[in-house]
DNA sequence: TCCTGTGAAGCAATTCACAGCT
DNA sequence: AGCTGTGAATTGCTTCACAGGA
């Protein structure tokens, strides 16, 4: 059965809720509630859910910790990932501070850059390494995904790199569409913050509802 | 007509796309180009401008500073937005640092955070101020658009003094879903970074094309 | 011929509505 | 009674296919 990009993307959104409803201890949810936490239907739910399983008990709702499982291993087989960030500027940085990847199994082992005063200096556990050594660390570290943040001129010099490490997963937060021609071509998402400023001006123009 | 969201979203990515050329100093360009780029289909690209009004020239393309311009002025009826950061942590510092905001016409203007040695120090030409400021500094700023960014157990200590501000749109990075009864609801865009993770290993575990 | 703009067709996602379990 | 799981109905988005202008 073919499963619906946007059924992947809220089953992250419910695990995300799902984890603070635990924080919160509390042990039982509804497709209701969950719904309302999470700003879709009770059906939405349920219909998501069921592309992969039966999770829910009849008459009494999701077990949130078992529930909270069972999405974690649709999402991600492996329970740790190796993380990379490309870019250590501000935005860089930030993500290499950014504790939600540690909460939710994401592990930043390595930081690249071209600027020399950077190198050999260290973000938290992870150091940064000349953007040279990528294809080589990527490989020795095991790293899965590569968070690009490096500013948009520095793209295509950068290409040619990317396209010679080995990673499996490319975060992409630079303000252009990545098209890399490797063979086993890698999974990008774009990330791109002004577009975000671009709809909320729209919606807000629009008077629209949250989304 | 009832517009798409994804055409919305879609808008916004061929504008920075339409934006590059520009740079390149391209001057015409097809919907099959545009759609390469912003990986989409031609049909698509038409579509989605035709629901606007008849921006190409058949037989040619599109220009492509003249359809900046009309895309612009549909996602943002004005030129210029102001825009506030709610915590200035290494998130938040490294947003009101980054220059794609600026360059789109969105400014940051002030920072908001309740550690008192930040508060009164500035990040670009944008000052930090207390938070419990933020109300009237929205209102003398006039502020439109809120990025929250503050740690997620910092949130519902937040949630009144949001409400009280009359800002009409805010991106929420805080990996919890913000629910405000304010009448005047403002538009809520959620960004979860960690979700993009999940994302990207369930395509990387399920071997699928790019997104 | 080349490329846009657009109704119509086709397809995919969401919502409905209810059977069935507890 | 309450809530899940799911075929069926519906809505809405995308793709097709072509008319018409440069």
């Amino acid at each position: 059965m073919e499963i619906p990009f946007a059924t992947i993307e809220r089953l992250a959104t419910y695990l995300r809720c799902l984890r603070h409803l635990k924080d919160e201890k509390i042990k039982i949810i509804s497709s209701a509630d969950l719904a309302t936490n999470t700003k879709t239907s009770p059906e939405q739910v349920r219909k998501d859910l069921s592309y992969f399983g039966r999770f829910g008990k009849v008459g009494t709702g999701y077990y949130v910790g078992k529930l909270a499982k069972k999405i974690e291993k649709i999402l991600k087989k492996r329970k740790k990932w190796n993380v990379c960030i490309v870019g250590a500027g501000s935005l860089g940085s930030a993500l290499a501070r950014y504790g939600g990847f540690k909460d939710s199994g994401y592990n930043v082992v390595a930081l690249f850059d071209n600027n020399p005063e950077k190198i050999g200096t260290k973000i938290g556990d992870a150091e940064i390494y000349d953007v040279k050594l990528l294809p080589e660390i990527v490989h020795e570290k095991k790293i899965d995904i590569l968070a690009l943040t490096v500013p948009k001129h520095a793209l295509p010099g950068l290409k040619e790199l990317l396209e010679s490490s080995k990673v499996k997963g490319i975060l992409n937060f630079v303000p252009l569409s990545l098209h890399l021609k490797t063979r086993r071509k890698a999974a990008v998402l774009d990330v791109d913050l002004a577009q975000k400023m671009y709809i909320l001006s729209y919606l807000i123009s629009n008077k629209e509802e949250q989304v």
